[in-house]
DNA sequence: TGTTTGGCTTAACAATTTGATAATACAGCA
DNA sequence: TGCTGTATTATCAAATTGTTAAGCCAAACA
């Protein structure tokens, strides 16, 4: 195994906290804890862990406003995210899914589920596989942070960068412009229209091919 | 391998204390010895040993609360751990593996067992492995703490040392300021903004290559 | 025991880059 | 032409990093 893999877990209930860690320790994975929704925000954002493990009831913010709030950040865009919740009400569990979650587990919690569940979410998304997109002469290497256009070497900015990666991640898709900003502002920020357009510029500036396509009235989408 | 190892034993019996350290002694171990866990906590971070023998059953701190301490600390990722107990009940051996030990052990002590599984521990995962790492003109030595660039040897400090260590493992992978927080302070310590940039800068000087480059609002990466 | 040394961190400011916006120009079309 | 939506450019604000000096602390020293 390379890395030992970070979970946060995040309930306000001392009890619920200690046997989750506990049974996950005992996995050999390192356990953060966090006892609401804004110190799992931060503590988020701090160690960037590889999975997050909600409780939907708590005090301040629940389980999917720090859900939504994660969410729309980029850097935890692929980070796998359950929901914990002693209700088994449909109706929670599909807003939870909806809201960007990978799982759920109900309360009350049986260590071996949460435990299986857990290792199973990894086996499968386990991301390791090298960060390397490659359409046609483009190479977008998410790791590096690089560009390599026909060979040789483009630094984008970070925006742009994202914005590239979003875009030539679906060749010939055509993205929205709210998708963008969703995906790459979040929903908290709010900018201006012209925001994108700017961006997209910058990067058919920079890779002077003119890969990135305007489809008016709609959004932009990566073509060869 | 070049070596003594160091293995720091913890036990509140005297006697037993007394058994393992003359057999790994007599095997030509170092070895170093904790009446309990505070003490075994203050060693450990004291003398760095290879492995570390815990009994669980500690007044005071258990020897399973011992482990998670280490455990959370960066320098204690790799150092071998091995549970003491005298309850062969499965739940407890479990536990233990589970808390992030490598072996256990049941009371009362063979000491040829104890020997053979030190060593069997020390063969499988001797991670002495040539632990120099070349990138182009410079070699880092993990071990003895060293950088040899073009010939010449230059002498980083520890948080230095490590950070480029980090760095220069994964050539071109930029690696997120968080990462950088994460790997080398751990996630219980909080360092200012500036404490990274301030050490990549001592490294650069001394090392007079540009070898480290930032990415700006991401983080840095090593290049040769 | 007092002193010195060196490493680590922080504060403060400078330098730089990035990102967002506004203003304007342009293109397509009813 | 007038309308709608996008491109371009310059500009300013904000975010990020670089640099330096200074303080603190612990280990080494004497």
């Amino acid at each position: 195994m390379s890395t030992v893999k970070k979970i946060l877990i995040a309930d306000d209930e001392p009890d619920i906290l200690e046997i989750i860690q506990y049974n996950l320790q005992a996995e050999g994975f390192e356990v953060i804890t966090a006892k609401n929704g804004n110190e799992a925000i931060e503590k988020a954002k701090r160690t960037l862990p590889d999975l997050i493990i909600l409780d939907i009831m708590m005090p301040g913010k629940t389980g999917m406003e720090v859900c939504n709030t994660l969410r729309s950040l980029p850097v935890f865009k692929n980070t796998l995210i359950i929901f914990l919740t002693a209700l088994s009400d449909e109706g929670t569990e599909v807003k939870g899914l909806e809201t960007g979650a990978d799982d759920y587990l109900t309360k009350p919690i049986s260590p071996k589920v949460l435990v299986s569940k857990v290792n199973a979410l990894f086996r499968r998304f386990s991301n390791d596989g090298p960060k390397v997109l490659k359409v046609g002469d483009l190479e977008i290497d998410r790791e590096k942070y690089m560009i390599n256009f026909k060979g040789s070497d483009i630094v984008l900015a970070r925006k742009e960068f994202e914005l590239l990666a979003l875009l030539a991640g679906k060749p010939g898709k055509v993205f929205l412009r709210n998708e963008i900003l969703n995906t790459i502002w979040g929903t908290e920020v709010i900018v201006g229209d012209r925001t994108i357009d700017v961006h997209i510029r910058k990067i058919r500036q920079k890779l002077d091919l003119d890969c990135i396509s305007t489809v008016k009235g709609v959004g932009y989408k990566f073509e060869i």
